[in-house]
DNA sequence: GAATTGATGTGAAACAAATCACAAAATATG
DNA sequence: CATATTTTGTGATTTGTTTCACATCAATTC
């Protein structure tokens, strides 16, 4: 059975992300002890929320001693499953698509893109350092790596149909910058990036905090942007 | 005072985006009326949620009668200041910036790039089909278009340091694709997209749907045991 | 034109997330 | 070795969000 599911990415792993990211900095900082307060103060939140989202996903300390940067990292590293090597596939080499398959970042978070797909493969190949496929190709390639992942950057007409595709042939999770909603059965995580919606957003946010300045009355905002 | 906003796009906001995209969607198709429940099945939430977004937002509707596409359209279109054009800059011209610079739904939103911009822009103008000028003439472009809001799309070490330059010159909303949270004055509103976590994310989640599912095939299997 | 139907709009209730407050534990101090 | 200090970990409380339930209104039917 096909559905939308309307997925939403937990703010307290946001925050974790957050929390790691920062460890790395310190680490290559040489601290080696961190506590609630440092990373709280480093992340812009709370030290009790720092506590809090550590209890969630079952991450202690010493008490007193704060947290060992390497312990923290080892816990996050196994959560994440990044000790593994995780194989990616990207559909759709336009601009996007491009950019996508040459972000570095990636890599260096072990996450490979193994291969990259469009249906004019050879346009494509001309820009592109990487192989890039024909949409023909996608079961073999999906079963020989035993991907479970897919990026999605095709034009938003043909995204469910490669959606489908992709579905059928194994793949459990799918970050999508199409702007539509995919039907898909319920075990298949959809995380949408709408590039427009962020941007948007922003927009409409500094209106709103200009008109707001106008009126000298900032107690409106702060509510509705929750720092 | 500088700080890190730690700033989230309310889910109520992010929802509205939904139902407009289903509402233009529909109007194309010549539909001019939806109901609550008609939202709530193409967006995968529930009719209720709808009527109370629409409630937080100050959006009426008809009682029996539904609400009226165009009207709908209308009333977003004034709330996301969209009757106006909208001025960006663009900084960063590597990968992801050029694949941004021609990302064509920004204009299809009155969202327009007037300007992008790189510590080499001769290098970049090669690639780049519209012009790319060097950080120095930053506050010229900002100030004769009127620009409040930001794209950032530089490496992480120098994304900081850009940052103060775009609030100095009076950008009042940025778009940070760099992975570091950037500390600018409070009434600046920081909008972070972050690659990596949206992929990795997923993945985490993957994960944890498949442990769930082997431990589901594991609970029917000692059901049909009967012990 | 009264009765019925079908949708909105919104308080109330249930649920979820964030903050507070403090006990517990580890370390430091005298 | 007792006391003070510091920081974690977590129930309790508050705050925020979603769902429920129903009064209200407009259209339709008889």
């Amino acid at each position: 059975m096909k559905q939308i599911t309307k997925y939403v990415i937990k703010n307290s792993l946001k925050r974790i992300f957050l929390y790691r990211s920062c460890l790395v900095r310190l680490k290559m900082m040489g601290v080696e002890k961190v506590f609630s307060y440092t990373l709280a103060n480093e992340t812009g939140v709370t030290p009790d929320q720092v506590r809090k989202d550590f209890s969630e996903f079952g991450i202690k300390g010493n008490k007193r001693g704060g947290y060992k940067i390497n312990e923290l990292l080892d816990i996050m590293e196994n959560l994440f499953h990044r000790n593994k090597d995780h194989n990616i596939v990207l559909i759709g080499m336009g601009n996007l698509g491009l950019a996508l398959s040459k972000y570095s970042k990636f890599v260096q978070r072990n996450m490979n893109i193994v291969a990259t797909f469009d249906i004019d493969p050879f346009k494509q190949k001309i820009r592109s350092d990487i192989t890039v496929y024909s949409m023909s190709r996608l079961k073999e390639i999906i079963d020989r790596f035993r991907v479970k992942v897919a990026i999605l950057a095709v034009p938003e007409i043909s995204a469910q149909e490669v959606a489908d595709d992709l579905v059928r042939h194994g793949i459990k999770g799918i970050v999508n910058f199409a702007p539509v909603l995919l039907k898909v059965p319920p075990d298949v995580i959809i995380n949408n990036v709408n590039l427009c919606d962020e941007l948007e957003s922003v927009i409409y946010y500094v209106h709103k905090q200009l008109k707001v300045e106008g009126l000298k009355n900032l107690e409106i905002l702060y509510k509705d942007m929750k720092y």
